[in-house]
DNA sequence: TTGTAGGCGTTATCAG
DNA sequence: CTGATAACGCCTACAA
């Protein structure tokens, strides 16, 4: 296999008798460079196979024209669809996507956003990994001008962009839209609490029981660890084999949620009649799964190409923004089979 | 906010009065620098908060350690953990992953082709949109010696690194396990038929049918533009009032597969018993449904582990490597409810 | 084992 | 409107 060698704006300018710099401006649609200069060069550069070197012009000009992406793990319904909607938008600024996974680790976090710092990234998105606490690694993208996107999981005590849900007001309307449906002693599946997300719910979830005369029973509040089907499997069997089981569950994903559907079916228990299941997220399993799980809307591709414009119009500002513009999407529940009750007890 | 200037091999060579040279050398743990020369600048750099910069090491070195991904659309299962196995084999190796999605549209595939080839990537993988046909994109990167590795969706007409599965035998195994059952009529949703994927499938359905003595029926074939939910629930329901109806599908994807067995049970046609289906994929939402889909499964994190221990390798060797090199996967027949009679008619 | 010097491909400044 | 020149940060012969 014979390497070519790669063509230059230096062989474009000996072949059209024009100096680099001209070749480079009428690339760059300078605005002093004739219209016709400019076809004429185009063209010649399309005819002899020129690529631009993203690599010399980042390093020359100290902007790479794209955009570091770290999140726990890509294959996640709300994660991909979070990186889709962060490639559009990027992709039809000219922007490139650098994508890495913690996998929910610490160290993990901090050697990808290193590695990501090391291309020259012009941006960086984060959904924080469940384990991250300490925030110093993000530091020096601070330091060096670089905007930081903070997307969903985000931090409390780093000032920067973020795009986030209002997840508590979330978790109050999920809570209620089960009280709503006549459920007296509503469970729930709540997340590792040193993340917004789960937290807030948590939080929406309490004040929705307290404002609504309910009581708080602390058995009836599952802390889990990864919100895993299996984990959401355990915690239905033992809380409905309680001598006074939950009339409903509020899960603070739909992983557990349709675990309990499932879990409950199998040991005879009626959805939603004597359980009412309501998740969050709107993954594609929740519409599948009978009855189909009622949920919290979750517009990922939406917060992915809000982080995206974040960044795009950061970039494209020369005076030193305000970096600590905090985006709230709106949710909906999206009430389903596994919720709305015939008759209300 | 102040914008630090970077620290670079310069900065750490005047302060440990070392030259450039040797800085770099002991930052690339060049063999020539004693192990204490290299602690000692190694500890400085780390207090000094230096971070090379990978674009002047790309432009200079002419490889980026970086790893390009040409995938239709992120936020579907197969794809999220496709890339998922690839940006982890590619994180170890300390190579970056750089994403674009086509929406399964061929002039988007070029550009994106030319956008990852401008960040002079050190290999490529890709899998093909619906509507390519013509592989002419992908030329500039063979003359320069850049690895392409094709992966599930592969050209036949191009040669390079390969990973796929055995689509035929799936489909074959697919289609002889509904016989099995006890099906005689089995309708096919199929794809696209210039996508190999969906070509070999069909053959092995074909194929399946004709050696066990079953009739090939046109009207059970249905071919399908997306093989979405939509679609599927569309022909199903057009298969089940024909006044034949079929006894099985063999659906292409899990997705028409879902859909095949919640219209059945809408229309009242028993599952397995008077329709049984298996997909393919082995998405979340085959084990989801009831009765759970029976489907095919499809190593979608290994064949992303591979493609890109392909690109490493690669670039590992100085010498002209075959590019040719074929990976074909297995695949397994995961039967359940969703085909598996009590009683074989 | 270490230093010197040149260049990777591009852009920006300055001059014309 | 165009050209010469320097510089971005790093790597690597070649020299010492």
């Amino acid at each position: 296999m014979k390497i070519k060698k790669e063509v230059t704006i230096y062989d474009l300018a000996k072949e059209l008798n024009y100096s680099p710099s001209t070749i480079s401006r009428a690339l760059n649609n300078h605005k002093s460079i004739s219209k016709k200069t400019v076809k004429l060069i185009k063209e010649a550069a399309e005819e002899m196979g020129y690529r631009p070197n993203n690599l010399a012009a980042g390093l020359r000009s100290n902007k790479s024209n794209t955009i570091g992406v770290l999140i726990s793990r890509i294959n996640r319904p709300f994660v991909s669809s979070l990186i889709s909607g962060i490639e559009n938008t990027a992709r039809k600024a000219g922007y490139n996507v650098l994508i890495s996974q913690s996998n929910d680790k610490y160290q993990s976090e901090i050697n990808n956003s290193n590695a990501l710092y090391d291309s020259r990234i012009s941006g960086l998105i984060v959904s924080l990994s469940m384990e991250t606490i300490d925030m110093g690694h993000f530091e020096k993208f601070m330091e060096n001008g670089i905007p930081i996107v903070f997307v969903d999981r985000v931090p409390s005590n780093f000032n920067s962009y973020k795009v986030v849900i209002d997840n508590y007001t979330a978790g109050y309307s999920a809570t209620k839209h089960l009280i709503e449906q006549g459920c007296k002693r509503i469970a729930h599946f709540a997340g590792a609490k040193h993340r917004n997300v789960y937290l807030e719910r948590k939080k929406g979830y309490l004040d929705a029981l307290r404002e609504h005369g309910l009581p708080i029973e602390d058995k009836l509040v599952v802390n889990f660890k990864t919100l895993s089907f299996d984990e959401g499997t355990k915690a239905t069997e033992k809380l409905l084999k309680m001598t006074n089981p939950p009339d409903g569950i509020f899960a603070a994903n739909d992983t557990t949620g349709v675990s309990a559907i499932m879990c409950a079916k199998k040991l005879g228990v009626k959805v939603p009649d004597q359980l009412a299941v309501i998740g969050f997220n709107d993954d594609p399993i929740s519409s599948i799964v009978q009855p189909s799980l009622s949920t919290v809307s979750h517009p990922a591709s939406k917060m992915g190409a809000i982080s995206a414009k974040r960044i795009l119009e950061h970039s494209a500002q020369s005076y030193d923004a305000d970096l600590s513009e905090i985006t709230v999407l709106g949710t909906e529940i999206i009430a389903r089979g596994s919720s709305l009750r015939t008759v209300k007890s």
